[in-house]
DNA sequence: TTATTTAACTTGTTTTTTACAAGTAAATTT
DNA sequence: AAATTTACTTGTAAAAAACAAGTTAAATAA
């Protein structure tokens, strides 16, 4: 996996795609929010080819997204298991599932229905700002520069 | 731009992955978001070789990402501009950014700053629920299955 | 305790994708 | 009418991914 032409612009985005822009990385973190931990199992599901799914686990825990742990019962297998740096992808992975199921639904079956465990309701998740508690619109960023996010220009 | 090895599992992640999950596409849709709308300053601000622009720019037509346009001055230009489906990629880029902000910032510069329009304070957005309106934890959200996200296996 | 199986790789080759360079058509400016 | 600019396309070299086969170390079976 090379890692170049991402920083053109000083910005967080492109440092996070430098990671997690690969085609395969993000399926590996997918798996792993399905509960998925073994080698085996990543690739049964996603048919990656070894060299590639090797390569992909080694830059997951070398970016300490994945940490590598022996199995209890047995001692060859290697369990994946996520760090809080990777755990907190949960958001990324939540804006992307939104996304899709509002715009990408049509066919391909039913989205996966979430559940909030401290509310006890469906889970649709909103990106709100952390000091008003509103959702945010796109038009109501402003960069610091003082230009919004618009469609209108 | 191939589009296979995606579908392993039925999930809106993946279908929104088998669009945004390329190594361009997501940076062209950033820049968009920065406002740049014209081909030639895709092409310069990205360093993006002319036939990937080409190619990624009619992918996000076709997917109702961005629309073209003429523009009013100059009639051989085309000008790129978001769909709502689009603009509500935000979402998602304010995920990423905010990850990176966390995780990654450490090198390479400030992060970018945000505001909120609406209530004029800096802008820090938290996923939270749109029914109890809580933020949102990892391990509070429940799949259909009963399955919670955890680290803990 | 040797022999076989299994997990997690690595290595080599083919195929696909990307990068780079150059050329082209149509609109626009000179 | 000639030169320039925009938004491409085409051809070729380089890089990455896919596929197939082999390797090592641990575990279980004979």
């Amino acid at each position: 996996m090379i890692k170049k032409k991402y920083e053109h612009r000083i910005c967080s985005v492109s440092r996070t795609l430098e990671i997690l822009g690969d085609r395969w990385i993000f399926l590996i973190i997918r798996e792993a929010f399905f509960g998925v931990r073994y080698y085996d199992k990543f690739q049964a599901n996603l048919g990656i080819a070894t060299n590639i799914l090797s390569d992909r686990l080694k830059v997951l825990v070398e970016n300490g997204i994945f940490k590598k742990e022996k199995d209890d019962i047995d001692a060859r297998r290697i369990k994946y298991r996520f760090t809080q740096k990777g755990i907190d992808i949960y958001t990324i992975t939540l804006a992307l599932m939104q996304w899709g199921d509002r715009y990408l639904s049509d066919d391909g079956g039913p989205p996966l229905t979430l559940y909030h465990k401290t509310c006890g309701q469906r889970l649709e998740p909103v990106m709100s700002c952390d000091r008003c508690g509103e959702a945010i619109n796109a038009r109501d960023i402003i960069f610091e520069d003082g230009l919004a996010i618009t469609n209108s220009s």
